[in-house]
DNA sequence: GCGGCGGTTTATACTTACTCTAAATGCTCT
DNA sequence: AGAGCATTTAGAGTAAGTATAAACCGCCGC
């Protein structure tokens, strides 16, 4: 979902939830909203600090059970390539991801830049939920 | 690492460890032979349980170190599909995977048979260390 | 055979990410 | 205000994996 300015008001957020079937309490806004304005991936034990950074706000159980909710209803996506944490993406435009082992870094590819063909055909009985592409690559630290 | 026989004897695994300058003790004998007798993908909570099965043999910090190991020396791959745990897969040859996000099983498809073309060029102080496709999909239970 | 020595394994404690539970809080309708 | 449902919360619990420090093993020189 793509918002006209880079930081979406609390407005365009509410609405976002609300087009998704999510009642916008304050705490689904607040950690929508970060997503949204961050534009990053970001692990559950990100959104906890950032929320709580000045005043206790939201519980780890809210965090996690808001990050979960987002992403069922599609509002954000999940993504499997860190071996310790999922990372939560704002970005549900189709594209793939860069990881690089030493960081933790998540970099996103646009779909449009791979191409992935011969897909095999599958059963009749499984329901595709998606393709993810990972390029795991180490980025060397310091020349 | 294909071998010849489907079920490899101890000495081919003895072997296989030496080519990978892996010191063939008697735990990691025992664990590299059950995954390439298995030939199939296996968190580590599975090893440990099937090589502990009838008498205690291997503690979890061995399991877990020689998987590591096993894995780090080229002789079976890591996958990070699931997000509760790494599976460990003895095929090494190029190929992708299936993640029944139901059943947490995975299967491989031949990457002869899926074409990723237009990667991106990565920087050059990055080192490519794989690209991992993970078909997600949900195996309808039961009719 | 004995002592030493690096490499390996072990039990066990610990950490981290995440889930569960049951109570408290809030929101809406009357 | 009171009922009823949705949501949030603190805190306990779980599961996968890591760290630590002692014990053990295989080999070598004596
Ligand atoms: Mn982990
Ligand atoms: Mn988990
Ligand atoms: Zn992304
Ligand atoms: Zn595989």
């Amino acid at each position: 979902m793509l918002f006209a300015s880079k930081t979406p008001t609390e407005s365009e957020i509410v609405y976002l939830l609300k087009e998704h079937e999510i009642n916008p309490t304050y705490q689904r806004v607040l950690i929508a909203r970060l997503l949204f304005v961050g534009r990053t991936h970001v692990a559950a034990e990100d959104v906890f600090r950032a929320v709580n950074k000045d005043s206790p706000n939201v519980s780890k159980a809210t965090v996690y059970n808001t990050l979960g909710l987002l992403a069922q209803k599609g509002v954000i996506r999940e993504v499997i390539a860190d071996p310790d944490r999922v990372f939560y993406d704002p970005n549900t435009s189709p594209h793939h991801h860069i990881y690089d082992e030493i960081s933790g870094e998540l970099t996103d590819i646009d779909a449009k830049e791979v191409s992935v063909t011969n897909l095999p055909a599958l059963p009749d009985d499984v329901e595709l939920q998606g393709v993810d592409i990972v390029i795991r690559v180490r980025r060397n630290r310091k020349k």
